[in-house]
DNA sequence: ATATGTTATCGGTATATACCGATAACTGAG
DNA sequence: CTCAGTTATCGGTATATACCGATAACATAT
């Protein structure tokens, strides 16, 4: 049979590739990836983050969230403004990312009650406690 | 503290771009990614496949598997014919690219050791059979 | 044998991601 | 206050990834 790989990471790309498939397909209808959507809700949660608050925060490199905010500035759903320390941007959700949120939380819901479902009983807090492991260790943002 | 994201996808790309970070360190000092490496050692199981045949074993889409295989061949990891269909083409690895896994290997399984370990006893198996979860839900590469 | 449908790959385009090296702005020691 | 060190962001470059629409090659029914 089909034979997976072994390599830790290989398996958790392919697995977060075909979660985030499903995901994907429903925020279509809002225009939205889940990963748009997931960093979304982080600036709303952190509330006017910096760039580098966000990358603390989702264990991004700062210069991949630069770029993936011009993507959310582009698109609308967001506003970058300079902060009090002027090196710094502060993202701020825009009107219409807020209401895009809105949207997009019940289509988020039923794919996240789907894995779940799947993943069975305490399934998901059992994974979520495995990849727990996988954080912290590979030092942080802050370098 | 740190609140995690509790979306699914998010969780795995997370835990999926840490867990490489240690694999992309180690392999560096071979020149892979550890994304490479995976290929490679696919590439190697199947034995000269067609691009399609990477991309069902992989679940990754046949054209991402087209600009990965340029890649690995400029990297003279790989040389591509076409096959008896000829629309096809063969991926066989390289003289080059025996050698270079076998390099690789040592670094690979000493990353390979330290995330087994943190994951403890049963750990990695407890992991991936919850990863098998995303494993053909998403309709296979073959559409 | 031909017309029709299917399959394998490629190219355009776009996003997500990272590393490295500027550059500008802050901070702290003296 | 000034200079050296640190920090936040940006731009260049590169890979990984996907979707869509060509195109060429195969397969099949008539």
């Amino acid at each position: 049979m089909e034979q997976l790989p072994i390599c830790i990471s290989t398996r958790l790309r392919r697995a977060a590739r075909q979660a985030s498939r499903l995901y994907d397909d429903a925020l279509e209808a809002v225009g939205l990836s889940v990963a748009q959507y997931s960093m979304l809700r982080a600036i709303e949660r952190l509330d006017t983050p910096t760039i580098n608050d966000l990358a603390h925060t989702t264990q991004l490199d700062p210069s991949t969230l630069g770029r993936n905010m011009k993507v959310l500035e582009r698109a609308g759903l967001i506003t970058q403004a300079p902060g009090q320390d002027r090196r710094t941007r502060c993202v701020t959700l825009s009107a219409t990312g807020k209401e895009r949120l809105l949207d997009a939380a019940e289509l988020w819901a039923g794919v996240q009650d789907t894995w779940e479902r799947r993943l069975g009983a305490g399934g998901r807090d059992e994974l979520f406690d495995l990849l727990q492991v996988f954080e912290g260790t590979a030092n942080p943002a802050a370098r």
